[in-house]
RNA sequence: GUCUCGUUCGUCUAGCGGUUUAGGACGCCGCCCUCUCAAGGCGGAGAUCACGGGUUCGAAUCCCGUACGAGACGCCA
């Protein structure tokens, strides 16, 4: 049998860095066991749902290249056996209904008249009596009669599933090994509201065995929720699907990862400036590891390697310093064309290097490749190309410039660049460390006070290349202007 | 409160009864390289393997308790 994962994000807001991690594992387990990965939307939420959120699945997902071999598409197309994707839909064609009615026709179900209000007052008293704060089956028993009285004061029902109370259910977690709940513990969850519509844990049942999956990868904070899934297949006559529970995500302060933690949402670290590829490679890593303990991955690689046995069973702290140094690592390793087609977007939005040279462009932002941590600091890095004037870094200014030697040394290398022809890399080098010699100075004398009054800054890229693609007019010019700061 | 799960350097983790003076990675510190900053190379500090009992010739590894932490307990998913 073919293997068929699923990742089945419900549409209320972004896609966040959890879920992402959930698609990840899933996507995975896919390619490694050469399987399935459908994307299912649980859009049954009707007040929470929203296009927009879909949106952010889509561009998410299709950001960090999770591509989906099944599921609807972005264009609105739908690809896959099991179409419709979209619960809601799927609601609107009864299928949902359709075990609904059977549930109920068998006994294994039955319609809950209790109000919200009702509701809440059981569990206020549940709490204050320390017992559970589940409901306590009201309506379990109601005769015909009964039902028919409420029904005729006009009383809106819920579907509630009718869970074991004795013995317990057992499953086998993949990462987890064995778990057992008491079905004393478990408790008549609504299938249906009284919307008509299904609630998660009723239409996840019915799609997962409706879509043929094999294994279900989920957060762990589903793990609760498994027991009573698994009475429904049971109900419904199926056999369960294998479950792989996932550790959390834990922020800094050791609770789950949500909006507390700054904004989580996907969208957000592509726009620091964060490549996805690197993402993808530190997500992996979150609760997950090889034998050897590997850190980075070629492309295609965790594909390869991913075994769902090498998942951790405790929470993992996410460590922004750890994705920024991984981030950093994979900028490196971008051709100088690659990483001024990534940078682009970023440089653009700064609004500098308008009308610039692409592959001039290109050579810049490369001259500092090593130094990015993020795409979004290469704007900042290298403006100073770009500008009309050097901005001058107060410290820098007060280091350099105020010394003895500083005015001569700039003195005597717009005497001695001005004169050059050819105005290149090794030719400026050569030129100033001769200059140095002849003055007695030392090479340090004359190259920081060139690299400050060119850029402003102390630190900066290579100095003889940084000459060069400014060129000589600019190079010379703000030379000149430095000399009032000395 | 009830249930479930978890606990190895600050963080991510390797480890699955003896090869462990507990290995790697990030971060931190130092040195080297060097036109600055990075990157890179080398080295260092950092974990009484939560605690207490057991099993065993031998336990981070197996068992039982305790503590602490997290998650779940919705007509949310």
């Amino acid at each position: 049998m073919t293997i068929r994962v699923r990742f089945a994000p419900s549409p209320t807001g972004h896609l966040h860095i959890g879920g992402l991690r959930t698609a990840l594992f899933n996507y995975l387990f896919a390619k490694k066991e050469g399987g399935a990965f459908i994307l299912r939307i649980e859009d049954t939420d009707e007040e929470r749902s929203t296009r927009e959120s879909v949106d952010a699945i889509y561009q998410g997902l299709m950001w960090a290249g999770l591509t989906w071999d099944e599921g609807p598409m972005p264009d609105g197309s739908v690809k896959g056996n099991f179409p419709p994707y979209y619960q809601a839909q799927r609601a609107d064609m009864g299928i949902y209904k359709k075990y609904i009615d059977q549930l109920l026709a068998e006994g294994k179900a039955y319609k809950c008249y209790c109000t919200p209000e009702e509701l809440e007052e059981m569990r206020q008293k549940a709490h204050a009596e320390h017992r559970p704060p589940r409901y306590p089956g009201k309506c379990r028993n109601l005769t015909k009669e009964q039902q028919a009285e409420l029904e005729a004061q006009g009383r809106k029902y819920v579907i509630r599933f009718k869970m074991p109370t004795e013995g317990e259910t057992v499953f086998n977690d993949l990462i987890r090994g064995e778990v057992r709940f008491a079905n004393r513990d478990l408790y008549d969850l609504v299938i249906q509201k009284t919307s008509g519509y299904p609630t998660y844990n009723f239409a996840c049942v019915v799609d997962d065995h409706l879509m043929e999956m094999t294994h279900i990868i989920r957060g762990d904070d589903h793990i609760s929720n498994t027991p009573a899934q698994i009475q429904m297949y049971r109900a419904l006559g199926w056999k369960e699907p294998i479950f792989a529970h996932l550790s959390m995500i834990h922020g800094p302060d050791g609770t789950k990862l949500s909006k507390r933690h700054g904004d989580t949402s996907v969208i957000e670290y592509k726009r620091q400036g964060f490549l996805p590829e690197a993402m993808i490679n530190y997500l992996a890593l979150l609760g997950w590891s090889t034998p050897d303990s590997q850190q980075l991955f070629a492309p295609g690689e965790l594909e390869e390697k991913f075994d769902i046995k090498g998942c951790q069973k405790s929470p993992a702290v996410f460590d922004t310093v750890k994705l920024m140094w991984m981030n950093g690592d994979y900028i490196r390793q971008l051709s100088s064309k690659e990483l001024l087609n990534r940078a682009k977007p970023f440089i653009e939005e700064a609004g500098i290097a308008k009308g610039v040279d692409e592959g001039r462009l290109e050579q810049i932002v490369a001259l500092e490749q090593e130094k990015y941590k993020t795409l979004r600091e290469i704007p900042d890095l290298i403006s100073f190309f770009f500008t009309a004037e050097v901005k001058f870094d107060e410290a820098a200014v007060n280091k350099v410039f105020k010394t003895e030697t500083a005015k001569k040394a700039l003195e005597l290398m717009i005497d001695k660049y001005g004169a050059l022809q050819d105005f290149t890399e090794q030719t400026l080098e050569q030129t100033a460390r001769t200059a140095a010699k002849e003055a007695g100075l030392k090479a340090g004398q004359i190259f920081h006070p060139v690299r400050v009054s060119v850029s402003g800054r102390t630190n900066g890229p290579t100095l003889f290349k940084m000459l060069e693609y400014m060129g000589k007019d600019m190079v010379l010019k703000r030379m000149r202007a430095a000399l009032r700061y000395c």
